[in-house]
DNA sequence: CCCTGATTCGC
DNA sequence: GCGAATCAGG
C-alpha cells in the first residue's frame, strides 16, 4: 500500500480527531501503527495539540544518547508476514463498512427527573469526576452489549428497560473493564465513600 | 501485559 | 519516502 491523496487525507482526518495510530491503521488498513506514525512525523504533523496551552512541546533539547551500537546478533526476523490481525471474529466479509457512524439522532440520556437510581454508584462521588463522566457518556461510542469486548468499556449508560441503553464502548483502561474516566466512578478509593450515612 | 507515540536507520 | 525495530513512557 502506498500513502495515496486520499489515504494521506484519511490519516490527517484522524490524527486530528485524537485517533490514536493503530486505529487510523487499522482503519486504513495495510499499513502498520509504525508506518502511520512515520508519516505523520514526515508530515510534519507530530503533535496534535498546537494548543498554547499549557501543554509545552518536547523539550528535545539534544538527542543522542541513543545506542547507535547494536550488536543485533541475529534479531532479523526475516520478512515476517504480518496479515495476522488475531482480532475478534467480527463479522468479517468482505463488506466495506467498518465503522458505522451512527448518526441517530440525538437522544436525550435523560428521559425525565425520575429517579433513575441504576448508575452503579453516581452518589457521592466528587462532581468534577461526575462531570468528566458525563462528558464522556455524550462522547461514547455507544455499543451494545454483543458489541463488548475486552477492550471496551462496559459501563452501562442509562435505562436498560428503554431504549437509552447502551454501554460506554470507549477503550478500556488496560486491565479494568472501563474506560478511565468510568474506572473513576468505578473504583472508588474506600476513604472516599467510607463514612456513608445510612 | 496491554497500550501509546517517538526515533532511528536500512531499504 | 517508507516503515520495522526499537525506545520510552502510561
Amino acid at each position: 500500500m502506498s500513502w495515496t491523496d486520499e489515504r494521506v487525507d484519511v490519516l490527517k482526518k484522524m490524527w486530528g480527531e485524537g485517533q490514536s495510530a493503530s486505529q487510523i491503521a487499522k482503519e486504513l488498513g495495510g499499513v502498520t501503527r509504525n508506518a502511520v506514525i512515520g508519516k505523520v512525523h514526515r508530515l510534519g504533523l507530530s503533535n496534535r495539540a498546537g494548543s498554547g496551552g499549557g501543554k509545552s512541546a518536547a523539550p528535545k533539547a539534544d538527542a543522542k544518547p541513543k545506542a547507535p551500537a547494536k550488536p543485533k546478533a541475529a534479531p532479523k526476523k526475516a520478512a515476517a508476514p504480518r496479515e495476522d490481525e488475531i482480532q475478534e471474529p467480527k463479522t468479517e466479509s468482505a463488506s466495506p463498512a467498518p465503522q458505522p457512524k451512527v448518526p441517530h439522532a440525538r437522544r436525550q440520556i435523560i428521559p425525565a427527573g425520575q429517579p433513575l437510581p441504576p448508575q452503579p454508584s453516581a452518589n457521592e462521588i466528587s462532581p468534577e469526576v461526575l462531570a468528566k463522566v458525563n462528558e464522556v457518556e455524550k462522547t461514547a461510542k455507544k455499543i451494545t452489549l454483543m458489541e463488548l469486548t475486552e477492550k471496551t468499556c462496559k459501563w452501562p449508560v442509562g435505562d436498560p428497560a428503554t431504549e437509552q441503553f447502551w454501554f460506554c464502548g470507549l477503550a478500556v483502561q488496560q486491565g479494568k473493564p472501563y474506560c478511565e474516566a468510568h474506572v473513576s466512578v468505578a473504583f472508588q478509593p474506600m476513604s472516599s465513600r467510607r463514612d456513608r450515612r445510612r
